[in-house]
DNA sequence: TTGACAATTCGATAATGTTGCAACTATCAA
DNA sequence: TTGATAGTTGCAACATTATCGAATTGTCAA
């Protein structure tokens, strides 16, 4: 495994590491699918009122869920929407598959 | 996602988040396949040598692995051998499979 | 322009995680 | 039994991370 694999994937697995954040990416995950089904988009504010903390740390673990290319945001007007990055999912599917 | 389901998985995510934890496993997967073929065994002294970490490091390590239920090791005489545990692989697959 | 809302940045603090040294236990071989 | 080797435990130093309050930026609607 090259190291530059390895580097990528510590990233995403420490990002994932955290009870806040995992549930953050379930949340874009499972909104994202709906959102496919039925074109609305996920929003950061939505997401933070199914969690206990304040706006700076969702604020703070986004970036880090971006910075590990486990998801991407955009800003429409106002509002934050997020999306599951569809390759990163897909390294790590190719990790386990073994 | 049922909270207990969770917790696992931010077990693991966590086991997985630090480069030596994540050679360490990798280690001891790349070595569980050629044991299945070869009839070998997966020694922690052998891998410790490949890390450029103490023995301390690697027991600390090692038990977070196998208190995540990554692996689960087996004293062999004075060698400790280490295999994966494959419900995790499931677990993990699933997770991803999305 | 002003007020309201969404999100970000900064700084401080508290909590966790990493590592190795030293000392210890366990097992084997001579 | 003694010495050598494999691994563990406890402890302390050091580094990293999580969280929030306060202040700030960006956007929209009135």
């Amino acid at each position: 495994m090259k190291d530059k694999d390895a580097k990528a994937l510590v990233k995403m697995f420490k990002a994932l590491s955290h009870p806040n954040r995992l549930q953050l990416f379930v949340e874009i995950l499972e909104q994202s699918e709906a959102a496919f089904e039925e074109g609305n988009d996920c929003f950061a504010s939505t997401i933070m009122e199914k969690l206990n903390v304040g706006a700076p740390t969702i604020s703070h673990h986004l970036k880090e869920l971006v910075n590990a290319e486990l998801i991407s945001t955009e800003r429409k007007g106002k509002f934050l929407t997020c999306q599951v990055n569809p390759e990163a999912m897909k390294r790590l599917r190719g990790f386990f598959a073994r």
